[in-house]
DNA sequence: GTACAAATGATTGACGTACATCAGAAGCTT
DNA sequence: AAGCTTCTGATGTACGTCAATCATTTGTAC
């Protein structure tokens, strides 16, 4: 049989109230004692049942998960993933409320912050970008110990515990070396398209995106990012122009999503599959394109996973568990028309 | 506040004991009652305490893992990542087992398989190739209704309840691909390494690079397999010859992981670095060989995933739960210098 | 040696579910 | 309506841990 409390109790030579107040780092103990638990903790190779804890804490574990209302087809994709995630955190006593902000309204994030403040929620997973005004939010949450996660989305200089998500400049790294490698050794121009560099994923993707051509590529001439601002006019016209202008245009570097409108206009130009293209996320959008071999590859991470990290991270926070480093442990993934995982593994239909 | 059994009682107007009843699948209750039980349920939106349950069943699961004893790299990291998932599985009362047998003696495996069927585990993950023998074993453990998963190599034709790894065939296939987008389009030679081809994995693989070499990359080819049986003189020796019997040698695919050895012949032929070289399985050496460039991409998957997805599908098999297959869905990874996930990920220290 | 604080013991009632037992009610057959 | 089976209710114990209470011992300072 496994070891119980009572088991550690009578080894140790002490009363369960004590072996309790050392599991749970109660005060009134001496150091002396400490470790005689300690030894017999270990001798008899207890290890605390998780199950039977929670259940005696009868906690419930509030989470909220912070969103903006951005309609792109990879925050879709990350929300079905939270939704799904949520309904199986449901049976581990952990309910998720969903709450989204205005884009470009970081008061209202902030109002949404301190309210989930107020409420004493368990945690907060945090999608937001790093400003002034979420910083102090943050610093407010923080706090009152309240744990917060920086989903997607890094915030390196907030009092944020951990982050969930993937190094954007290695993605960009990576999305630069297939771009090169893909091209030849031919020399080569390519365009980098954007829908804006305001957002700090865009910059940092292209930071690692020509540190690579630069040193790796040099046959490769990158030439300026195009902002689409989202606007499929605009990307028609800036596309159309370029290509006009452009000798030796082989290949395209997609910064964000946004890869429907881009494919309309190449076939347009005749363009569709002769050039080299690259993306981000995985969308069934971007899926697509990589089935019909519109795209050649594309960068990403696995939503599914960076859900239910976000969540295991939360509660390992919550109640000062161990995190498992290896396992919340993202990784930037390179998916190509063979190794397109399932469906359904990225677009949740429950 | 949660609803509890207490809840669906006073709600469906009938005792506790029946809720227990109609939750558990005991017999003796009315078709009527057992509807107007699960209206409750739904209404209310129960959802059982999976920690309680298991506490108060006071279920322990002893789970074992059953794998050949062969002294590779891909074993050695593949044993490290379960006893990294079994050590935080023990927290959830799951207790993991370890257990080898000789690669080539199945009759030994069948004893193991027996013994764990008359010790009454919880569930078997086991790693080995598909012989009557094994199937005939799994088959005896399925008739005592004990979970049996495939670890890394499937068993389609048994009765494994569940896979847990990669389709080797795709992996070929994603192999393939980036070998021919890496090579370009000038003519090339290229050499499939194997150490032998008796693994069903290295068949699978070797088929899916075939295959999209043929129809995507014409230019390419493909030359004959070259087995090592695992000997370091060997390789150099058929490596050796064929360089020097083989004009436009551009690339070589290696079926499994020894690569170390290759490297050394490599650069004894002034080679290394030259050709492009793409293999199977993240571990230290070919994590190594990637960040020196030696070779440029390895396939692979995750074993820590792999590890605790077993454990996990094991665990939802004994207790009749829910598996959530878009999480237990391995992906091939394809891992280049870029994007190499940190240290520690697969070499589990501590 | 008294006074007081600190450390420890002893005990108890949750938490949500499983499972067993026994008594009683409802439904059926004859 | 009696006798029977099939359902249902009521109740209690257990699982391993948490958390609180109160009693008691030990240690320390004067």
């Amino acid at each position: 049989m496994r070891p119980t409390v009572n088991d550690i109790a009578r080894e140790a030579g002490v009363s369960l109230a004590t072996v309790d107040r050392v599991l749970n780092a109660r005060p009134g103990v001496r150091a002396q004692t400490i470790t005689a638990v300690n030894d017999a903790i270990s001798k008899l190779g207890y290890v605390r049942d998780m199950a039977a804890a929670n259940l005696a804490r009868s906690r419930n574990y509030r989470m909220a998960v912070v969103l903006p209302d951005t309609e792109s087809q990879f925050l879709h994709t990350l929300l079905a993933a939270i939704s799904h995630a949520a309904a199986l955190a449901a049976t581990a006593r952990t309910e998720v409320e969903i709450h989204r902000f205005p884009a470009e309204d970081m008061h209202a994030l902030a109002d949404i912050l301190a309210r989930l403040g107020a409420a004493q929620v368990a945690g907060i997973a945090l999608m937001a970008p790093e400003t002034p005004i979420v910083r102090d939010a943050v610093r407010a949450l923080k706090a009152l110990h309240i744990p917060v996660v920086a989903l997607v989305s890094d915030l390196p200089n907030t009092e944020a515990d951990h982050f969930v998500g993937i190094d954007s400049r290695a993605a960009g790294r990576t999305a630069g070396v297939l771009m090169g490698r893909f091209l030849g050794e031919k020399p080569a121009k390519v365009v980098v398209l954007a829908q804006s560099m305001l957002l700090r994923e865009s910059i940092e993707r292209r930071r690692g995106f020509d540190e690579v051509m630069q040193s790796d590529f040099p046959q490769v001439e990158v030439l300026q990012t195009l902002e689409t601002h989202g606007s499929a006019d605009t990307l028609r016209q800036v596309v159309t122009e370029l290509v006009r202008n452009t000798d030796g245009l082989r290949g395209i570097y997609l910064l964000g999503s946004g890869h429907r409108a881009l494919a309309a206009v190449l076939r347009d130009l005749r363009l569709l599959g002769r050039l080299t293209l690259i993306g981000h996320e995985l969308t069934p959008h971007t899926r697509r394109a990589l089935e019909v071999g519109q795209l050649d590859a594309v960068i990403t991470q696995n939503v599914g996973h960076l859900a239910r990290s976000a969540l295991r991270v939360l509660r390992a926070k919550a109640d000062r568990g161990v995190i498992d480093e290896a396992q919340e442990q993202l990784r930037i993934e390179i998916v190509i028309r063979e190794n397109l995982p399932p469906d359904g593994d990225d677009a949740h239909s429950f």
